[in-house]
DNA sequence: ATGGTGATGACCT
DNA sequence: GGTCATCACCATA
């Protein structure tokens, strides 16, 4: 990766607080190019995590495991964990030894659709509105691209365009531990009436997709 | 032992 | 067809 697009990740991933980033990153295309060809969409659902002192993050208190060391990492990193046996996307964001983060949610499918059709065996919004199902889309069963860069590896993130939506909606976090404090604290941000937001009701979602 | 979840089948309209 | 409750998934600790 050459050195104005280091300063751009880097730039993009911190020097602001992780929910803003969190927000900014809705309507971004986020692509993987995987052995099958290139596969991905613009994201309409993300949470904020905000490490140390955060009771739904998995840095909360400094906890520092070797599953967990790539939010240690510098901004823009990968961190993938599995959850249930399934694979959630993490973006890291924040300076080096700051361990915070995103988690990707959902997004809106715009290419290599045929090919997440195949790896998901399901069509239609059940391609990719949670974090799990659009890994198995992506066709991502490992934690192998942990600490990698975005766009210095298969994961690559528009950071120049944005999809211009109507609305955002920011809303508690899906699944978190409810006895922590910050269990309630609005972190989540998705494109209002997206119908690839996880857990929508059809009544809910917009024809357009929110989008403008 | 325990989760930052997903598929399925029952029930409702 | 839509919504909800239930249960199984498996890596990490």
């Amino acid at each position: 990766m050459d050195k104005a697009m280091l300063k751009k990740v880097t730039d993009f991933f911190s020097n602001r607080s992780t929910e803003t980033i969190a927000e900014d990153c809705l309507g971004r295309k986020l692509i993987y190019d995987g052995p099958k060809g290139r596969v991905g969409g613009y994201i309409v659902e993300a949470e904020a995590y905000l490490g140390e002192n955060d009771s739904a993050a998995h840095a909360f208190q400094g906890r520092r495991t070797p599953s967990v060391e790539p939010l240690y990492g510098a901004p823009g990193s990968v961190y993938i964990y599995s959850i249930h046996g399934r694979y959630c996307f993490d973006i890291v964001t924040q300076p080096k030894d700051v361990p915070q983060g995103i988690l990707i949610r959902g997004l809106e499918p715009s290419d290599g659709i045929d090919i997440m059709k195949q790896n998901r065996s399901k069509g239609g919004v059940n391609l990719t509105n949670g974090p799990g199902k659009l890994m198995e889309a992506f066709g991502i069963h490992d934690c192998d691209l942990n600490l990698q860069l975005v766009n210095d590896c298969p994961f690559k993130m528009d950071l120049d365009h944005k999809r211009p939506f109507r609305k955002v909606i920011a809303s508690e976090r899906i699944g978190v531990n409810q006895d922590g404090k910050d269990a309630s604290e609005p972190l989540r941000f998705n494109v209002a009436g997206n119908p690839y937001v996880s857990g929508i009701l059809k009544r809910d979602s917009a024809p357009d997709g929110g989008w403008d």
